[in-house]
DNA sequence: TGTACATCAGTGAACGCGCGTTCACTGATGTAC
DNA sequence: TGTACATCAGTGAACGCGCGTTCACTGATGTAC
């Protein structure tokens, strides 16, 4: 072996990250290969040393993305602290498991980290289903398959936070509506763009908020 | 003239319901020109003689997307029956507002077709916000000018629906937070597809019902 | 320690296909006489 | 009523560019002796 063994790995994970990253801000279809690497301080022709295809590629950039995301989704050990992941760190909104010891976590301290203004603000770094969910939906084999697991661990994490009193249905229905309206709310606002854009984010977080209200 | 004045102006309508559609059905950047050409019955050449690019195609066929779910977010004068529009006809949930005389027409009616099984099946007839959202969220120009008119224009036919016994935010809340949950509940459910898809959809009715009721 | 060698990650030119766009042509239709 | 003509919606070949993919080559690195 002439190379350090490791180098490759290092390369191929730039790559990814640098896919993950352009493919939400620009869309899957409309970023060629070649953006990618060079992205990734490289040239295109390397690039099959690496990957199969392009779409072994989206595969993993969505694997990457959704694991970048997926903290703040994770249900805290006990009353634990719920720290801001780093890529939607600075929220406006802070959590209110922030507050120790206090209310157990529940479903609206995703929601506040999910509809907040800096993941409005950096699609390159938040939830790839909010990203590419309409070219995401229309996906098929391992990218799909990447997807929907994302999203069926995604509502078993709420689950786990809606209040053990309520009926069961009554929790499923609270853990797939908020999943809905925090997915529609940051495709809806960004469509929007802008002031009006992030107005109706908080109109989404106050209507989750009311929503979510012991019930 | 040599030919009848208004036959182009039939083609041209051809042309942007084809449009409309096979992008909603496969996405704007998977569907060429010679697609959408042959799906109206004609050959790709002809295309320019009506449009100056792809670009206007996409706009008129959003607009004509629109128009054809856009009926269901009308706020019925008084009491009349609420019809269901033809594109997503037979509903699987009668509106409440088919009881005539009954209570007043509410978001609910309309959640209840946007939800519904019609429209989580046929895509290509459905709303353009939810088969291509994260497209359209990436459009300039034209394009995303009549997207964003559209979604003011469903907010505020919403927000008509809402209860004026309550504080003007909470009503913009609800307006807003209801179109978040529609969008985002269709795009995750045809992301997930099959009965895992249908599931979430009806979770995603029985949360905004709850959401919605009176407060 | 120093030199020749083997490896292989990365380079850059090239290929081929698809797609948006252009254009010379056709042939169906209505008009003029 | 019938025939020649003008119009122009629609045809189909072609162009050019972008992008996914391939491939012969390079040059940096570690190993053998």
């Amino acid at each position: 072996m002439a190379w350090p063994k490791q180098r490759k790995q290092e390369t191929r994970r730039r790559i990814v990250a640098a896919a993950a990253d352009a493919f939400r801000r620009r869309g899957i279809e409309s970023v060629g290969v070649d953006e990618v690497m060079a992205g990734a301080g490289l040239t295109h022709g390397g690039f099959y040393a690496h990957f199969s295809s392009k779409d072994e590629l989206v595969a993993d950039a969505m694997a990457h993305a959704a694991a970048e995301v997926g903290r703040i989704f994770d249900v805290p050990a006990g009353a634990e602290k719920l720290e801001a992941p780093q890529a939607l760190g600075k929220s406006h909104a802070p959590a209110s498991s922030e507050k120790p010891g206090a209310a157990e976590p529940g479903i609206m301290d995703v929601a506040k980290f999910y509809l907040s203004t800096q993941h409005y603000a950096h699609p390159e770094h938040g939830c790839p289903v909010a990203a590419l969910g309409t070219e995401l939906s229309r996906s098929t084999g391992g990218v799909r398959r990447k997807v929907v697991a994302e999203l069926r661990g995604r509502i078993k994490k709420l689950f786990a936070r809606t209040s053990p009193a309520l009926p069961q249905q009554t929790r499923k229905a609270q853990a797939s509506g908020a999943l809905a309206c925090m997915v529609g709310g940051m495709i809806v606002a960004r469509t929007m763009q802008g002031k009006e854009g992030a107005e109706f984010l908080a109109d989404c977080r106050r209507f989750l908020e009311s929503a979510l209200e012991q019930r």
